[in-house]
DNA sequence: TGAAATGTTGGGGCG
DNA sequence: ACGCCCCAACATTTC
């Protein structure tokens, strides 16, 4: 009987997984493997908060393959090829990731185990469609977003995904299983030694389910109120389905299926993913953009270099409510409001002039939805050096995007609660509040709560002026 | 998927 | 009744 091995990266899902789908077509038994080779992901590797969502979505599978998903560590081509001579395995599928580094790495696995005479095969289980295959009418890669999006919707959105093959009685027999041996998942130490995921799992169901149920609720609660209810980080009526989607518990294939026949409530919603596409397809085409701006002009940029000012943002201590209340939701949970990612990114590299890799790092390093794709093109975006990016001038002034999407201040109150008791008036400005009105809240600025880092104002001009000495 | 500066308009107060 | 000024309110331009 013919074995194949399902190599899982992050396609952590048994539906619409075409690998998994051809390699039970194809034979009769399989062996799910996940190979843990944190070396071959620098320099990005996972940080802490999306190797904790790892775990968790690793633990859920593996109960989802009835506790017969292999786990090993090393570099992955010599554990495949030693998984391959302990099994008799005749060949390994996966689905591809489309970051250059593994791409690299992919390929040179795909050509070592052919050499070796063992199959090799590669599916899509991450993106609607191949980067390749999109292309402009000059034949090069779409670098502005709209354009893009209809040549999508012209080529028609894939709308049926690859359906769950029948594993009953084809899995890997629990005795062979045990025999291969392999590690437990927490040996792979993607857990933090101090606990400080206490709100992490409170906020969120790393699972198939978490991901079913939640993309359930978001279609029948919150896709009515989308266009407008996303730009409200206090309301949160955004889907929250980045991470599902990052790690693969849940492919594009199938949003874009379970928006059938909701036509034009999704269209705003689609588009999102969209964005996600459009991100993947950039980095494919031009795979420096992780690192250097797309456009080159900001490679003679004037980017300060200020250690206590980025720590100051990192931790939520800017003194500005709003941007501070954003840095905090990311810390406590992994995840932000996708509106105050932008403010907080606009604040970090114009009104602090700060470079825009230091704040994607940080991103990096703390979202539990973290992608190199995504990342790179938000944050180019933002500071105005990418593709299609917002013009540079476009400085947004987070006391009037408070005023306008938090009015209130529900969403700083809750995120920055030493200034919970001040009225809505100030909520976004503390700093420009009479003595009085702070001393009846309990805020003594400077003490309680930080003065802002910098003048809005004035830094917004600091920041027009170094754009006009590179234009 | 901005904000600020600048320009235009029109209503109302007033001499 | 009329012209003038002020100033919201809105529109356009500029960064």
């Amino acid at each position: 009987m013919s074995l194949a091995i399902v190599w899982l990266r992050r396609d952590l899902r048994l539906a619409d997984n075409p690998a998994l789908s051809q390699a039970a077509a194809e034979h009769a038994r399989i062996l799910p493997v996940y190979i843990h080779a944190p070396d071959e992901e620098a320099p990005w590797q996972p940080g802490a908060a999306s190797r904790w969502w790892l775990h968790h979505a690793l633990a859920d599978l593996g109960a989802q393959l009835d506790g017969r998903l292999l786990m090993r560590r090393g570099p992955s081509l010599e554990v495949l090829q030693a998984v391959v001579a302990e099994s008799g395995a005749a060949a390994v599928y996966w689905n591809r990731l489309y970051e250059p580094a593994a791409i690299a790495r992919d390929s040179e696995i795909k050509a070592a185990l052919r050499d070796a005479g063992v199959g090799a095969a590669s599916g899509n289980a991450g993106l609607l469609f191949e980067p390749w295959t999109v292309h402009n009418r000059q034949d090069k890669p779409f670098r502005v977003f709209t354009p893009f999006w209809k040549q999508l919707l012209a080529l028609g959105l894939p709308q049926r995904p690859v359906s769950v093959p029948a594993l009953d009685g084809r899995l890997v027999t629990r005795t062979a299983f045990r025999r291969l041996g392999g590690v437990g998942l927490d040996e792979l130490g993607l857990l933090p030694d101090i606990p400080w995921d206490a709100q992490m799992a409170e906020t969120w169901h790393v699972s198939r389910a978490g991901a079913e149920a939640r993309l359930e609720e978001f279609l029948e609660t919150d896709l009515r109120h989308y266009a407008h209810g996303r730009d409200l980080p206090a309301k949160d009526q955004v889907s929250r389905l980045s991470p599902y989607l990052h790690f693969g518990q849940l492919g594009p294939r199938e949003i874009v299926a379970a928006c059938r026949g909701l036509r034009s409530s999704a269209e705003a919603f689609l588009r999102e993913i969209g964005w996600r596409e459009f991100a993947h397809h950039l980095l494919y085409h031009f795979a420096h953009t992780s690192d250097a701006a797309m456009d080159a002009r900001f490679d003679g940029f004037p980017w300060r270099d200020d250690d206590a000012q980025l720590i100051a943002w990192q931790r939520g201590q800017t003194g500005i409510p709003l941007v501070d209340a954003g840095m905090r939701q990311l810390w406590a949970t992994g995840w932000m409001h996708n509106r105050v990612r932008m403010i907080v990114a606009s604040f970090l590299t114009k009104n602090l002039l700060l470079p825009w890799q230091a704040g994607a790092r940080w991103f990096w390093d703390t979202l539990v939805d973290a992608d190199l794709a995504s990342n790179s093109l938000g944050w180019q975006w933002t500071a105005g050096c990418g593709a299609d990016a917002a013009p540079y001038f476009r400085v947004f002034n987070p006391v009037l995007q408070g005023e306008k999407f938090d009015k209130g201040g529900a969403y700083v109150r809750h995120w920055v609660p030493e200034l919970r008791r001040l009225p809505d008036k100030w909520i976004h400005q503390p700093w420009a509040a009479p003595v009085e009105v702070l001393a009846a809240a309990g805020v003594s600025l400077g003490t309680d709560y930080p003065r802002p880092l910098v003048d809005l104002k004035a830094s917004r001009q600091r920041a027009l002026d170094a754009w006009a000495r590179i234009k």
